[in-house]
DNA sequence: TCCTAAGCGAGACGGTACGTCTTGTCTTCCA
DNA sequence: TGGAAGACAAGACGTACCGTCTCGCTTAGGA
């Protein structure tokens, strides 16, 4: 089988590979909606009936793509240890800012207006998703009974795409170590202003 | 000014009408992205170039057809006294959470993978600069000094979406008064969180 | 009728005549199929709904507009008295070349490939029955009898029709009274040459 | 070359094929500026856009088409022997009667008045041409001096689309021989009325 | 002199066709 | 066998033109 495997052509592996390529390319380039599949293939130099021979469509090919993406940020925040936080907030944060630095021309197009809804609902999620693990981890019962758990993560992933967004579009002007604090500060600013001013204007 | 808005023919005002209403129909129907100029007119009782009389493309009848909706949304945030702060957190959010109860329908898609990247920007953009005017007027500048304006009213419109975001495609599962107070206690707890374990001994 | 005609504004006829010279106008400018409707109103100064208070489409305008040039050349036809033939060949072809001589502009177009073919085969029909009045008049039973008179009617109409192209594609190189006489001489010569080249040869 | 057109898929030139069957039928049925391509590419069990791979518009699928046609006419043009006369006329005429009746229907339609203006003057510059030629090569130059050829060659072409027009308007009540002949008798009579009455005496 | 009906401008609209673009499928042929 | 090349169906796009309609203005003839 491993022959079956190997005598799967690099060929088809090295095609794949340019496809995956042009799309990040053109990404940035254009962003994601008005890229078209024979944008691709010519990018590529590759013929578009190819495309569909390893690729549904333009969505299945960004689906794919996004992995070699995700594998790099995975990676990462997999070397979290739960206990270990910092003074300056989660690690999963920094992570992040850290992620989304070296990939900042792909996100700088996907997490704006020329980017892909399904995308940005998908690192919601994602993020959601590690921020509850970690909160279940780290939270005893009974401070976490008062408000839903995933209300608390899905808040959070947002909180993080909005700084993100910001820091983004704003050419970046902070490394990610100090994204991270900002981000956290804000967090704690925000709580004081949910207070009401009565308690600053004391 | 009124005189012109006068002078506009009624049809044409109608015909306006009545291609918004069907495409704020068929974005709940169908998700953005999938609905088709004919399909807009075949709703609406109009010929396809009628439409192009009156908008250049899907993406600008959009435009206008929000503005109906955030007129809604700018009247009740308008009315929000700077002072009047409640207990269950900034007014903002509950007049956030009443509003898109009551556009449950359209913001579900258009807040999902079938929405529109450039809407959910836009919204966070609209909540940030709101978010950022209330901060100004209610935060003394020393509280504020350490961390810039903007990375906080981002951070807290993306919260925001993000905690909108559960609600809808949870069901909504609480009343926007319910979902206001939660969304300010997660935030809370977001910070303490982000103080690392060692507080949640207390 | 005449007062009905009389209560016809003059306003009305103003309008038709400016319709029908825009139409003339546009026909050498750019050949009849290439003209629309709005075409016509811009030239006219005219809004396009009133075009069509007047005409049913822009073919009942040429029809209406080709009875001026019609009458000119109904007047001069009708003025031949059927006795007078002259040494140049049949006086209905210097009538012809006048006429089209006066038209130059008009029947370049509508005679070319920029014309019209209900044109042209109107004119053939026309010349036709012309010609099968006068030969009526002019021949006497006997000579007609070999040969249907309306063959000899189409096959001369045509003839004409031939001439004419050629004159008016080549700058009209010769008078109208010039080319009357080489279209006879010419008519004689294909004779000539269709009895074979035996008959030159000898 | 025939390389090329080997190499030239099979499918393009089925499709082209069913195209310009499509076309012919319809110029038949419906006349030629009422036709739309849809209709064409409905008849031909193509799609719209497949119209567009091979043709420019109607008017070039229309020449095109007619090549087949002309290719008949051609090869039997080709076919005369300068020298060959015959007591009926001109060989070139009976070939042409004998075209005629073969695409009779064609015919019918494109010189009537829902024909095209360009195809009646197409074919009267084919014969003109084709006469000019004949022309050129039966007489002697002594006889042609007096009236230009090309006038002479101009005037047999409308002579015989005149002719045609008559026949083809008629239901073709004389087979294409008998036509060649009357064609040809009435040119001599044509010359005799072109006299003037005094020799109808004879 | 005013009144009133007709001619007309302006422009929205339904409908049909246009020529173009993109997608996904298929077939043929080459390396 | 993977891929190139390219024909094709399907369907949406944005535009052009047609013929109709409605709404007012204006304007000239009759009261």
């Amino acid at each position: 089988m491993s022959e079956v495997v190997e005598k799967m052509d690099r060929r088809k592996q090295r095609t794949r590979q340019y496809l995956r390529d042009a799309l990040m390319a053109l990404i940035v380039e254009k962003g994601y909606e008005a890229i078209s599949i024979q944008d691709i293939t010519d990018r590529a130099n590759v013929s578009r009936p190819t495309f569909y021979l390893h690729y549904r469509d333009k969505e299945e090919l960004l689906l794919t793509s996004l992995e070699e993406v995700y594998d790099d940020l995975n990676a990462r925040v997999g070397e979290i240890t739960p206990g270990g936080m910092m003074a300056d907030g989660n690690p999963v944060e920094l992570v992040a800012f850290q992620h989304v630095a070296e990939f900042a021309d792909f996100y700088r197009v996907m997490l704006s207006s020329r980017g892909v809804a399904a995308f940005i609902i998908r690192v919601q999620h994602y993020l959601a998703s590690v921020f509850q693990q970690h909160v279940q981890i780290c939270f005893p019962a009974g401070l976490t009974s008062t408000v839903p758990i995933d209300i608390l993560a899905y808040r959070e992933a947002g909180a993080l795409i909005g700084t993100l967004s910001w820091w983004l579009e704003n050419e970046m002007p902070y490394p990610p170590t100090e994204m991270a604090h900002l981000h956290y500060q804000s967090g704690a600013k925000g709580v004081l202003w949910g207070l009401g001013i009565t308690l600053d204007a004391d």
